[in-house]
DNA sequence: TTTCATGCAAAGGTTTTGCATACGC
DNA sequence: GCGTATGCAAAACCTTTGCATGAAA
């Protein structure tokens, strides 16, 4: 399930947030492009397109604030920067396909973990909340 | 298995790399280091003990050229650097879990990861050549 | 009106690079 | 001796922070 712009504002809200047309861009910016994974320079370039007064800094506390919320997750592909999207909270079990050649990155859904993660959990005393799952390898165009 | 420095020495060789000390010292370091995930300022840190006149600009273009051969493994666990552990061929199966609260990184090994993978890489078309699996929870302490 | 958010510029931290020198082979 | 590796310092990045101003509630 999606959130809406409305079900986040309230979420921020909630929080003593207060709802800014900086906030809302950016929003809107991953409401619009939620298949991707941007990097703040990225988000930073849309936002521009839309008010050029928007501080780069902003960009940045805004991210922080969204990831700190758990709307959007800040993931990391080895690229030197740090990329966010957005945390669909229902579509946990979701991962990535990273092509080392062209950089591309898929995504695919699997639950497999779940038995996984409790075996773990048990064996190794440890109170798992969260999972990343990675696979690197040459994409469909990059195996020849 | 293990990789010893001879071993890894042959590897440099067969690639047209030479054996500096600089090379050697480093190598030590994560050979008696196997279990740590080292940053480039930690690993450098030890190297200066061993010594002083090494730069650190050199144990970056080591470490570069380690990962490069698959000697060393490169991961990222969100702290903002990247970390180098030994990339040990046989257990590739060696995912990690991340407490959130103290950072401490501990691991665990396992191969049901095999069957997803296989299956990822029929559906989706992906030559899969690795993968991470990551955990983030509350270690056995910080459960409290 | 009060408090939090923003923009700007500066600083911080990690990693990369240019270049002259030194060293492995 | 040839060509790569190194050390140093500077630069290149990405990200965070201090502070005065501006705007949300």
């Amino acid at each position: 399930m999606k959130l809406t712009l409305e079900e986040i504002c309230e979420k921020l809200h909630q929080n003593d947030y207060k709802i800014t047309p900086q906030r809302q861009i950016i929003l809107k910016i991953f409401l619009e492009n939620a298949e991707q994974h941007l990097s703040a320079e990225e988000v930073y370039a849309i936002v521009r397109d839309i008010n050029p007064d928007v501080g780069l800094a902003t960009v940045y506390r805004t991210l922080d604030l969204l990831a700190e919320l758990e709307i959007l997750q800040k993931v990391n592909f080895g690229d030197g920067k740090s990329r966010y999207e957005f945390s669909d909270l229902e579509v946990h079990h979701h991962h990535h396909l990273i092509c080392v050649k062209c950089g591309k990155v898929t995504e695919f859904d699997d639950d497999q973990l779940e038995t996984l993660e409790k075996n773990i959990a048990q064996k190794s005393n440890f109170k798992i909340i969260d999972h990343q799952l990675k696979f690197f390898g040459y994409c469909s165009n990059c195996q020849t």
